[in-house]
DNA sequence: CCTACCGATCGGTAGG
DNA sequence: CCTACCGATCGGTAGG
């Protein structure tokens, strides 16, 4: 792929990223880039196709993330927390291009919608079917794994549209804190250190078994 | 207000909530309340003015349901389970006006952004204060109260993007299952009923102390 | 509330 | 890659 191109779809996704993919004229795009209007079309063939190559790319960057670790064997929530990881690197790591895949898909004209809207409903199937085998062995307690997946992939999302990479909070922190998040809510922290040694932290009086308002 | 404008805004909070304030023109807006495009200027002043009205109620509505619940006195967990069930129960009441106050209130123009920025800042700050109560008072444990409070509100906020009001789940169980959800995340329910008697459930082998990956 | 219109801007193309 | 342009559509207005 031509550097010009590669530059045009930076540009196009930090826009489409910031004012969405109809608030973001070709116009634009070119001006970012040092170009005349027209000339984008030098290296493009239309705005769909600028879109549709930057949700495509990042469609890939997240299943090339998330995919093997689904695969592996081992406890459920040790794979879901690194799903998670996985995906809010790839969210932190490609900011803008991630942003349009999550939000600016659905500008997308058939069939491509389509064909995109298949490959996240697959990519949430892998959370919702960890999230089952972790609740069919024990090891996770939850009522309805489709909604939990949602509930989930929906907070790392989120990600996207307030993280910046010069903010307090580094990203391999930040994919640790929201792992732990994740798995266990905001109830309980994860194993604690105390002098170097692993303590489990146990159930908690006041919460566990409190009525509901 | 007039019932025209109101039809108005009904049909642009579906509109801009579907497709979006930039990729919805004053003229789709027209066809849907079975208006010539022009006419609507006898109802709105701009297009701006009708995203204003919509953002703007929409931000009461979350306002006037959540924080009635901050200022209660009580345990944390209890009264963030129930600024959860409040905020669920506002998107899903209010699905389009919801959506478009989350995600359109970017086209809005300064000073108005500004505003609806601060308010928003002020509203996710009542959970970052109520996760920082809890966690202080060890009813609940978060690292980081404002991370705790974003992660939380992006889940609750991605319902807009996938609640059906004709969906499988009911609005009602379904704001119980999301404050399950956020207080204890995946690894463990909340108090399960056995034979018509609550019973805590205690800490979970396998996942407690695991190690990650 | 409609008809008819305004200037500006849109995505995209022709010709060089 | 630029200049100059195409038809379509945009938000909004005048006059009735």
């Amino acid at each position: 792929m031509g550097e010009r191109r590669q530059q045009i779809e930076d540009v196009a996704s930090a826009l489409f990223g910031a004012r969405g993919y109809a608030g973001t004229s070709m116009r634009d795009i070119a001006r970012g880039v040092d170009l005349q209007g027209g000339s984008l079309y030098a290296h493009v063939t239309s705005k769909q196709d600028v879109l549709w190559a930057i949700v495509e790319r990042a469609a890939e960057q997240f299943r090339d993330a998330v995919r093997p670790i689904v695969v592996q064997r081992g406890p459920a929530p040790q794979r879901l927390r690194g799903m998670v990881r996985a995906h809010v690197g790839v969210v932190t790591g490609s900011l803008d291009r991630a942003s349009v895949f999550l939000f600016e898909w659905g500008f997308l004209e058939e069939p491509r919608r389509s064909q995109i809207a298949r490959r996240r409903d697959q990519y949430e199937g892998w959370f919702r079917s960890v999230i089952a085998a972790g609740s069919a062995s024990g090891e996770l307690a939850v009522h309805d794994p489709k909604l939990a997946a949602i509930f989930l992939l929906s907070a790392l999302n989120g990600l996207a549209r307030w993280y910046r990479a010069d903010g307090p909070v580094g990203p391999d922190l930040l994919a640790d804190r929201y792992a732990e998040l994740a798995v266990h809510g905001l109830a309980a922290t994860g194993p604690v250190t105390v002098r170097g040694v692993e303590r489990p932290v146990g159930p908690r009086g006041p919460l566990v078994g409190a009525g509901s308002p």
